[in-house]
DNA sequence: TTTCTAATTGAACACTGTTCATAATTAATT
DNA sequence: AATTAATTATGAACAGTGTTCAATTAGAAA
């Protein structure tokens, strides 16, 4: 049996959703089961029950990480000293670079259906939100407009990057998601 | 023994297709289980896969019929006598109202993983982004950039009603997804 | 009526998530 | 130091999942 003192009860949390994002990244979400992760990290299923409610809340908490780094790049963004045009550009293209460097975490973000959420989960997306409202709202005009305007971004930018998943909207074609989401700004951002 | 002349093979086809629509619409894409299926049509599991190579392929032949449906709807609105952006505005109702009507059935098109593919399932993408792309030729401006302004529309409305239904950009206002569509309508046909 | 063919079954296998009494380990108390 | 109390980990169990396939059965053909 593994000993109680070995871990606190947070480093184990954290010892799972390190090895929940590494099954995830090398076998894709569906390799995300309880077996799984306990037999990595040397527990039994049971013990994972001990630190989150159930598998979907792991899922969540990996999310969580995966947002968090991301937000943290946008953070750099804006630090940045572009304009507030290229700086949404610059983040509309992280994110596709998120979908492009991590596709297994990214369909666990985005691409799965996840009952479970946390309050530190929706402190993470608001943490990527808010940026991009507060870029657009020298553009959109007001802060109501700015934050329709970014509900309206990133929803292009999910659905791009599903429908290229999936490779449903690729029929005949070769139209990379860059390109798309390029002419997409190109109309978006003027005005 | 369920007797072999009951039905034909394609009409116990149909039965199962039936039974599963039936199924996801009462209790969602979850209650697709083969034993389930198999329950309401009054024969075994083993029988659906002499009928679908797999659970996935009765997914796939729902969503095939729901994907028919709404192309139906589409071609409804392209015979009317509208002019191509109001066309273009009425099938994004089409589909907004797809959503809201039959959440069930939406979300196992497009917010449920799918690895099963088909020619049929194909077709009936294509009958419905096809339509599309001809309202936005006069407007985008040549075929390929309608090919390309259609895929972005399609994202946004999948991407607008995904993020809907997981509540998540609703954060703290309330816009309806008709608020959101209508605001990106405004400015991507205006050109 | 017997033979042949095709459809249907149902048991089995390998997986899921999840629960919970029991055992093991550590901390606290006497 | 010995005993007791409080955690923590276990692993077996339950109810599900998709899927396969030998055996059975029904209907058609001879």
């Amino acid at each position: 049996m593994a000993r109680r003192k070995d871990h606190s009860r947070e480093e184990l949390k954290e010892i799972a959703i390190h090895a929940g994002t590494e099954l995830v990244v090398a076998e894709g979400p569906a390799a995300l089961t309880a077996r799984n992760v306990a037999k990595l990290i040397g527990y039994t299923p049971g013990t994972l029950y001990n630190l989150f409610e159930n598998i979907d809340a792991l899922g969540t908490a990996i999310n969580t990480k995966s947002l968090r780094r991301f937000s943290q790049e946008i953070e750099h963004i804006l630090h940045g000293h572009s304009k507030p045009k290229k700086q949404l550009r610059k983040i509309c293209q992280a994110y596709l670079d998120f979908h492009q460097r991590e596709p297994e975490l990214w369909a666990l973000c985005f691409a799965t259906p996840n009952k479970t959420s946390s309050e530190a989960h929706q402190a993470a997306v608001e943490e990527v939100f808010h940026p991009v409202t507060a870029a657009l709202a020298p553009i959109s005009g007001g802060t109501k407009a700015a934050r329709q305007d970014a509900k309206i971004l990133w929803s292009t930018l999910h659905g791009i990057c599903l429908l290229q998943e999936t490779g449903k909207l690729d029929v005949a074609e070769n139209d990379p998601a860059e390109a798309l989401v390029k002419r997409f700004l190109d109309q978006f951002l003027n005005r």
